[in-house]
DNA sequence: CGCTTGATGTAATAACATAACGTTTGAGGC
DNA sequence: GCCTCAAACGTTATGTTATTACATCAAGCG
């Protein structure tokens, strides 16, 4: 398999699909939580794509492979890996993306090429942001962020300019 | 009329929003736009309410008037309001809300009370931001920033603590 | 007038998401 | 071992959000 793109970069797409079930496991063994198949498959899939999956997108792979074929199905298994920071969802564009830095606490922002539609996952400082400094001087306090910023990543760019 | 709250704070209520629509009848005016009846209309009803509005209440006001009862009605006036800085889409409610700054370019940002459902729209510097940085040091062409904070504002904070 | 453009209206459908309920499964107490 | 409980999973049905496609109408303009 040629190296595939993630984010904007390329990389060795096989191995960090493993490495990131592997994480993940570890994780839920070690949080007590339970990476049933579903779940685990909804994670794989999602990694595979690397790039953000619609809710139904999955449900499509889940069903074809014998689990449930509708959509609660989907939903829960992706409520599951949100909810425990195994993959997020993008709100721009309704859908799931399998999370770049797991482990990590983080608020993620997103850059979303709107030409080839690849997302690429950053990394944030939550104390030094803009909406915690708003959050500050109003006194509103943050229980999450979306951070989502749409436009043209490098590559396509370069392409446009030629 | 009672004053009423916006985002966090009191304010006169009736003012803002004759203040709101004359500004846009001249803003739409000076760049040759149309501010048609269902779009004003479509202002309008946001900048009463004062919270953010899913399409389909916009829509339902909208015909209890008089104008079209289908879908596109809503979304056409929302998306004209939108693209020109009337309103904006609150990504993580499928909800819009009449602009707070209109006439200021800005890329605006949201604070959103999971408990009073209020919403309050800051302003932020653009150039600044935590997802220009990233933006810059990854060659990203920014084209819209989507910032949404989810969280309790002051008056509940308020509330729950006693 | 005849043409084009943009705004509006409708019907139909697509895409996204949740409620409600029954069944299965596995961990822990007895 | 067996009971019980909670969590996970499956299904049906429905609710919510959004778009496509196409007809009509009025304004601007050669």
């Amino acid at each position: 398999m040629d190296p595939n793109t993630v984010g904007f970069a390329k990389h060795d797409h096989d191995h960090c699909i493993s490495d990131a079930i592997t994480a993940a496991d570890r994780m839920c063994r070690d949080a007590g939580l339970q990476l049933t198949p579903v779940r685990k498959r909804a994670l794989s899939i999602l990694l595979e794509e690397h790039r953000a999956l619609g809710a139904y997108d999955v449900l499509a792979r889940l069903s074809e492979e014998g689990f449930g074929a509708q959509p609660p199905v989907a939903y829960r298994a992706l409520d599951f890996l949100t909810k425990h920071g195994l993959a997020h969802k993008i709100e721009r564009l309704n859908a799931f993306i399998a999370c770049a830095h797991p482990n990590e606490l983080h608020t993620p922002a997103f850059l979303i090429c709107t030409t080839c539609h690849a997302v690429a996952e950053a990394e944030t400082d939550p104390s030094h942001s803009l909406l915690s400094q708003i959050a500050e001087t109003t006194g509103f306090t943050i229980a999450r962020a979306v951070l989502e910023a749409e436009g043209t990543c490098p590559n396509c760019r370069e392409k446009a300019d030629k």
